[in-house]
DNA sequence: ACCTGAACACCGTTCAAGT
DNA sequence: ACCTGAACACCGTTCAAGT
C-alpha cells in the first residue's frame, strides 16, 4: 500500500537534500519547512519530534545499502560504511539514532545473516554486536576527517583500507572465513 | 606552571557537573554560564566557541583514564570506556570531538602504545586504528542504550561483557596475546 | 487531512563598555 | 584581565484557528 512518495517520504527527501548541500547543523526544522515551501509548524503533523523525524532519515540512509542476499560479511560491512558516508553527516546522523531502537535495527541483523552462513547462529549474533560498532564508530571518525580535510585542516588519509583492514581483523577474530571481497573501490 | 584551577580548568569542572546532572542537551553556554555566576558572554573570554570548550571537556573525560604504563591492551581499552560511561554523555562528547584534531589523540596514542609492547610498531598503529572506533562507537551505543534502559524504553543488557569480548575478538585477529584483564568488575 | 499564525521559552555569538 | 548589557539572528515545540 502506499505510494512511493507519501508525506513523511516528501519530508525525508528533502531532508537529505538539506543535509547534502549544507550538513546537520543546518538541518533545522524551519529550513526543512522552508525547503517544502511550509511553516515549521506543518512538519509537527507528520512527525512527533525532529529526533523522530531524523531516526526516519537515518532509516532511510541505512536502507540505500544495496547487499545481496548471499553477500559476504565483509560486503554486507562495506555497503554498510558506503552508505553511511554516501550523505553529509550520515554517519552521525544514524549513530546518533541507532541506539534509541526508533531507527530499525537493520544494520545488526544484515550482518548477523551473512555471519550466520559461516558460523553459529550465537557466534553470529555476537560478530554482529562487534561490527556495527566499528562500522559505525569508524565511519563517524572518518567521515568528521574527511571533512576537517576538505577545509585543510587535517592530512587526508585513505580510510578506505583502512576501514576494509579493521573488518579483516574482526572477522579473522571470530574464526570467520575472510572472503577477499569485491574489485578494491578506493575511494 | 599554572595551578590545577586555572579559568578554563574551572569552567570544564563545571561543564562536566551540568553533563552528569543534566545531559548534552542541557550544556548550553548560558546554562553553563549561570553555574558559575556569570553571563554566557563572559564564557568567550575563554574559550573561543563552544566547539572548542566541548573539545577541552572532551579532553577531561579520556585523561581520567587511569592506566598503568605497563597495562595490557585490553585494560588500556577497558579504562577508556570506563572513562567515557563516567560522565553522562561522555561517549558521544568524545566522539564527536576526537575527530577534529582538537580533543588531543591520547587513545590512539594509548593503545598504539600498549600494543608496541607485542606487536610490530606498524602493526601495533594499525590495531590502535581498529581499536579507537571500536571503544568509541561501542560505548556511544552503550551510553545511549543504558540511558533508554533507565527510562524503560528497553531491555537492559550487559554490555560490559559485550564490550570485553570485543576487544578480544580484535586482539585475537591481531595476533596479539589476549591477557585475561584485570578481575571482571562487572558493571 | 493538512497547514498557518502567533506565541513561548529558549539558543550561540559579538561587541562596546565597564572595572 | 575579566566581566556585563544589550543586541542579532536564530532555535524546537504547541496550539488555536483556518481550509
Amino acid at each position: 500500500m502506499a505510494e512511493s512518495t507519501t508525506g513523511r517520504e516528501r519530508i525525508v527527501a528533502a531532508a537529505l537534500r538539506i543535509l547534502d548541500a549544507h550538513g546537520l547543523a543546518d538541518l533545522t526544522m524551519r529550513r526543512l519547512a522552508a525547503e517544502l515551501d511550509v511553516r515549521a509548524s506543518a512538519l509537527y503533523w507528520h512527525f512527533e519530534s525532529k529526533q523522530v523525524l531524523l531516526a526516519a532519515v537515518a532509516d532511510r540512509i541505512v536502507r540505500a545499502a544495496a547487499v545481496a542476499e548471499d553477500a559476504e560479511p565483509a560486503d554486507v560491512a562495506l555497503a554498510l560504511r558506503d552508505a553511511l558516508l554516501a550523505h553529509r553527516d550520515g554517519a552521525e546522523v544514524v549513530l546518533s539514532t541507532q541506539a534509541l531502537a526508533l531507527g530499525e535495527d537493520m544494520p545488526r541483523r544484515r550482518l548477523a545473516a551473512a555471519l550466520a552462513r559461516a558460523l553459529p547462529q550465537d557466534e553470529a549474533d555476537g560478530g554482529a554486536a562487534i561490527l556495527v560498532p566499528f562500522v559505525l564508530g569508524h565511519a563517524s571518525l572518518a567521515q568528521q576527517r574527511l571533512q576537517a580535510a576538505q577545509l585543510g585542516l587535517v592530512a587526508p588519509v585513505d580510510e578506505h583500507d583502512d576501514f576494509r583492514h579493521g573488518v579483516e581483523v574482526i572477522l579473522a577474530g571470530l574464526g570467520a572465513p575472510v572472503a577477499r571481497a569485491r574489485q578494491a573501490s578506493r575511494g
